[in-house]
RNA sequence: GGCGAUUUAGUGUAGUGGCCUAGCACGCCGCCCUCUCACGGCGGAAACUCGGGUUCGAGUCCCGGAUUCGCUACCA
């Protein structure tokens, strides 16, 4: 019971971790980093037919970027490793044995084809109690065909020995005791010999006990293969020692149904992994929370609210917020869709929260690639620029819609609103205001709009009309902030040839 | 098909038998603010899967149906 607290993330290299994956491994980091515990990153590469190169290091990086820390792993080092399976083949071929040598697996020597032809004659094959006697393994055949057979260099597997009709109790922290009749397990294979490698199964439970890992927090998907890992702690006599279960609800699709898949950020156009991830096969690319102007706090918090709350109406959390308020008690049971319109709400809050010069950094290189070269501007001018747009955007790339024109003047004017405020007088009241303009010392935004504004009245002009030409001249639309905190910022002198520019520019409707 | 899990507004969720004429947030709509677009403030539409029970009383407990999701590989 007082047992120490060690979680393990254990992701597939087989492509860019997915983005319900990062959220299995922030449940795991919060609870870890809650319970003072240990938090480690096993990489599961015992599938050597779907190993993708570069995917650690994605899975790295992208762990990297949340904030999500590992205190034990292949880079971090830890007195538990290896922590990449394909380097513990020999802790796996021994515990093969141990089941061997107790009789709770066996040798199965079915070819792929063998097996096929075994579920197409029965409707519902399965390998298992029922129909292990008919099949060629160690338990139908001589001793010595199998030891000849494997001399011989025949591929085989090894097979975990079920009993049938015993109930089979899981007991997980979010859901409570699951139970499952043996009789529907299949004897799952636990080891290949074509490629020395065990499967997910047997390395999973075999880690997990000499990483002492106490609670495998992991996605639903396996919650009808925990019975099977039960069974075998059992196997190996640690039933004891066995860790605590923790099943995560999935993410779902934002629309129609099923898990959240990598072709649905394409379809629907959000990213589902944090990282852009380059494909070396195909070459194809799928974008990212991080090349999209997320904030990595934005995604965090979010996706601990998807499937968890704090248990009252806190949305805002930041790391450690979430590290001291998280409890499996809060987790939901059922799956979750996934709302991307959230996810740019979160993104909107934690750029407000950002300091300006901070901001400003960021935006420097959506400048640059918009052609505008951002050493022609003050850092000043650019903080300034974006205390004044940054309530309306919710990435760092809608910066530049908010704000083009305080960098470059407008190179077309908005048709719907020449249509609406420009009109024939208009050319001669800009031309007076270019005047009045050139009269004001003071170019503050208060100061000349007390001015503006009493010269509108003055001369009797149609308020509205007039500051949306003014707008427009400027701007090129009818959007934007205060327009004399616009112009206070642009000068007077980039101000008058803008109005002059709109005056030459602008033609009538019609 | 079998097995398991699941079920509160469009979405994420609060709710642990009376405090629920069901709260919060995103999104949507309206009003206010206002030179414009936003922001912000205020307000609105919108939900307990169905049927039986148990109980003085059920969104909350029990049974059954339905729903959705997952698993059902020599993938994880």
């Amino acid at each position: 019971m007082e047992r120490k607290v060690r979680v393990r993330f254990a992701p597939s290299p087989t492509g860019p971790l997915h983005i319900g994956g990062v959220r299995t491994a922030l449940y795991n980091y919060l609870f870890a980093r809650q319970q003072g515990g240990d938090m480690i990153l096993r990489i599961e590469d015992t599938d050597s037919q779907r190993f993708v190169p570069g995917a650690e290091d994605y899975i790295n990086e992208a762990l990297a970027w949340l904030g999500i820390k590992i205190d034990e792993g292949v880079r971090e080092g830890g007195k538990y490793g290896p922590y990449k399976q394909s380097e513990r083949r020999d802790i796996y071929r021994e515990h093969v044995k141990m089941l061997l040598d107790a009789g709770k697996a066996y040798i199965a020597f079915d070819t792929p084809e063998e097996l096929e032809a075994a579920r197409a004659a029965k409707a519902n094959f399965q390998y298992d109690a029922s129909t292990r006697g008919e099949m060629r393994n160690s338990l139908t055949m001589p001793k010595e065909e199998v030891d000849r057979l494997i001399a011989d260099g025949h591929k085989y597997v090894v097979r975990f020995k079920i009993d049938s009709g015993r109930d089979v109790e899981v007991n997980d922290l979010i859901r409570g005791k699951v139970t499952i009749n043996s009789s529907i397990l299949d004897d799952k294979v636990l080891y290949k010999s074509a490629d020395d490698l065990p499967t997910y199964h047997l390395a999973n439970i075999v880690d997990d006990h000499l990483m002492e890992v106490s609670h495998v927090i992991r996605g639903e998907e396996w919650l009808p293969s925990a019975p099977l890992h039960v069974l075998l702690y059992e196997a190996f006599g640690w039933k004891d020692s066995m860790p605590e279960f923790v099943h995560l609800p999935l993410l779902l699709k934002p629309d129609g149904k099923g898990k959240l898949s990598k072709r649905d950020g394409d379809r629907l156009g959000f990213p589902v992994f944090p990282l852009e991830w380059h494909d070396p096969k195909s070459g194809e690319i799928s974008s990212g929370y991080r090349e999209k102007g997320y904030l990595p706090h934005a995604v965090v918090n979010f996706l601990a609210l998807l499937g968890w709350n704090p248990g009252d109406d806190t949305e805002i959390m930041s790391m450690d917020e979430l590290i001291s308020k998280f409890s499996f008690a809060h987790c939901s049971r059922s799956g979750a869709k996934f709302d991307f319109e959230k996810g740019k709400w979160f993104n909107h809050k934690y750029l407000q929260e950002m300091p300006d010069n901070e901001l400003t950094v960021l935006y420097k290189p959506v400048l640059e690639a918009n052609g505008v070269d951002p050493n022609a501007f003050d850092d000043d001018y650019i903080a300034r620029v974006i205390s004044l747009v940054k309530g309306r955007i919710n990435f760092v790339s809608d910066l530049w819609d908010q704000s083009k024109y305080f960098f470059t003047e407008p190179e077309s004017y908005d048709e719907k609103a020449v249509k609406k405020r420009w009109s024939a007088e208009m050319p001669a009241i800009m031309k007076e205001l270019i005047e009045v303009l050139k009269g004001i010392d003071d170019f503050s935004s208060a100061a000349t709009e007390a001015i503006v504004l009493g010269w509108i009245a003055d001369k009797g002009y149609h308020l509205g009309n007039v500051m949306n030409a003014f707008r427009l001249t400027v701007v090129g639309e009818c959007k934007g902030p205060h327009m004399f905190d616009i112009t206070e910022l642009l000068g007077l002198d980039e101000t008058v040839r803008r109005i002059e520019r709109g005056i030459e520019r602008i033609k009538l409707p019609e």
